[in-house]
DNA sequence: AGTGAAACACACACCGT
DNA sequence: ACGGTGTGTGTTTCACT
């Protein structure tokens, strides 16, 4: 982490923007612009940066349901515990997923169309693998705030 | 939602890879330039795309704490809800924010340095709410999965 | 709605400091 | 390491089909 203040303030800037230019970037953190490409080009070599992404509006493409559900597995569920995990990363409807520390759960942010689009989900993908063992469901209902950019 | 296959197309490739030129998408989805590129305009004029940033990694810049933490407030803190939320909006390290069905508790997802960090900020800026009546924190240990894309 | 070309801006490399 | 300048490549517009 040698990153000083201006490589800070460029990763700030991205992440909040990527549709920001070379130039505009260079001249809000007061740099011409090679050495203010250059810099961004090692920050992307470095690993800093790992991608560039589009934010779609969920609303607007209909995924009006957010869940974020634990799920338990079955004691002899943990000999299938890597074969769950690529089942999950397969669901796009899982956008994220995590296990906990104190307990075997694991918890899934789950998102799609309407109460009966998840409970599909639910139905088809979780329920019904033998070694899980309880799903419960906590369901959203307002975005209070919602952001990708770290607190640098 | 009046959008056809090739919209659909375009929007996947784009949360995936915004760094993708408008040749390379429109050689994806089987199209030339100048259309293609009419049709990524529509899409963030129509309000599809909210935008575009970069991804950061975490761990990179030290921040190895994830938590899930439930707030519930107290009775007269519902007088207080737009100001705790707009308090929630200000904190950097809150990146997420929803109110939950069932509950009056919110859930917020909290990044941070090391279990120090993550200490300091419930302490300097949850629990000196007087109307923060409680604080459960759910840490997590692994990240299965996480992605910014919607199962379109 | 798709094609082709032209104007423009930007990304990127090479220079000097 | 920063700054200036140039060249190719991508973006954006326009005229045509």
């Amino acid at each position: 982490m040698s990153l000083n203040q201006v490589d800070r303030q460029i990763l700030a800037l991205l992440q909040q923007d990527a549709s920001l230019s070379t130039a505009e970037i260079a001249d809000k953190v007061g740099l011409s612009q090679s050495p203010c490409w250059r810099r961004i080009a090692k920050l992307e070599q470095d690993g800093y940066i790992k991608g560039k992404v589009a934010l779609l509006d969920e609303k607007q493409l209909g995924f009006d349901m957010l869940v974020y559900a634990h799920v338990k597995l079955s004691n002899h569920g943990r000999n299938n515990l890597s074969e769950f995990e690529k089942l999950i990363m397969s669901y796009d409807e899982v956008t994220e997923c995590y296990t906990m520390a104190g307990t075997m759960d694991f918890m899934l942010r789950i998102i799609s169309r309407g109460i009966e689009g998840y409970e599909q989900f639910v139905r088809d993908n979780l329920l019904n693998l033998e070694y899980v063992q309880e799903v419960h469901s906590n369901v959203t209902m307002t975005c209070v705030k919602r952001t990708t950019a770290l607190p640098i």
